[in-house]
DNA sequence: AAATAAAATGAACGGTGTTCAGTAAAACAA
DNA sequence: TTGTTTTACTGAACACCGTTCATTTTATTT
């Protein structure tokens, strides 16, 4: 049954025409301002064709949501070399932060929207990339204690703590709640409070 | 001139009759899903006229930032009778905490929501509120830096990675980003991860 | 009481996400 | 090849949104 095999094929090339749209618009122009309308013009077909493919605009950004925690793992593996569990993990948070600074809409998508999260509370799956993400933190830190540089066994409160310090800092900055300090002085700032968070959880936890 | 009087204290009346409606809807339903339209319903007059009295949608939501700020103040100021400058710190931590679980729209509005920020770029003094309530935390490193607390005299550094911390955790919870735990176990988890980042400063920093 | 000024209206504009009857193209059956 | 069925696509229409503005209602002044 070639022509089923070469339906499905084409469907998939669609699903990755409308997709890669969609992320060239979002990364460009921010989500709020990309309209289905947009999207269909950018690839010259009506409105209606993109709801043959995607069931509405969430689903939409739940590819885009799947596809960015890939890229964020991505960024995690090239971490795995580092043989000091304390060093990996502290070099995990900068590319964290590099993450965000660098593909805030994609940033967005994955930590800060709530629209997604809503329509698809049914669908568990969805966080599994995010799982995967956070269970490598989670391995880190357990490897940090092992290896003696955390003193208190608690892999998850140290590991949510973690999270939420380089999240925050990367929030803090994306939704623009850095007025107090001048512009090109921003990132660095932010990047400076996480080297302190390093100090700060260096032999000390 | 009693009438001019009156009329500038019908038109504050007003002011205050729709944020208080707008407030109102927002934290019932969220700010998505609370329109003009809405709000001239509750307040049963047109549309039209809440235009009168706001320039535009942002404008309303600014006026409740500035509210919302006052009373996260407020907040920290329950928190000034505390002698020893540390335990004040971890305190109002709790306290920010706290205000984020209990007011997750007023929250959102404060921290998170972008729409506002753009449309007022121009307008600087929006932040005071904001850079209060920062500088009262500044404030109280610095003080636990002089107490002998925090070995290392890097007040903004410090403050800044307090500030990212909190706020993480209560981000990661309003925007449901907690899917690895049981629902009634998410918030006690965080305020667990809180309390090993307490212990992590303690005498430490 | 008439004229003027202020306040409130609600239809209209251009946008949004989404649906669906209708059309065009491709696949299948004869 | 022709006719029929299945599939793909269209674009007008629906109900919403924030916002504007000519018009009407209400209040104040003359």
């Amino acid at each position: 049954m070639g022509i089923t095999e070469r339906k499905e094929r084409e469907k998939a090339e669609m699903k990755r025409l409308i997709m890669d749209a969609a992320r060239r618009l979002f990364v460009e122009q921010g989500f709020e301002k990309t309209s289905i309308r947009n999207i269909a013009d950018e690839i010259e077909y009506s409105p209606g064709t993109i709801y043959l493919y995607y069931k509405d605009k969430s689903e939409l950004l739940f590819d885009l949501h799947q596809e960015s925690f890939q890229k964020l793992i991505e960024q995690f593996q090239r971490v795995l070399n580092i043989r000091d569990p304390f060093e990996r993990l502290t070099t995990m948070g900068r590319y964290y932060m590099q993450y965000g600074f660098e593909n805030p809409e994609l940033y967005e998508l994955m930590f800060l929207m709530s629209s997604p999260i809503e329509t698809i509370e049914c669908r568990e799956e969805i966080w599994e990339d995010g799982h995967v993400a956070f269970e490598m933190l989670r391995q880190i830190v357990r490897e940090c204690i092992e290896a003696g540089y955390f003193k208190i066994d608690d892999v998850e409160g140290t590991s949510m703590m973690i999270w939420a310090t380089v999240h925050g800092l990367v929030t803090i900055h994306l939704r623009k709640r850095t007025t107090m300090f001048r512009e090109d002085e921003r990132i660095p700032r932010l990047e400076h409070a996480y080297e302190r968070f390093v100090e700060l959880i260096k032999g000390k936890i």
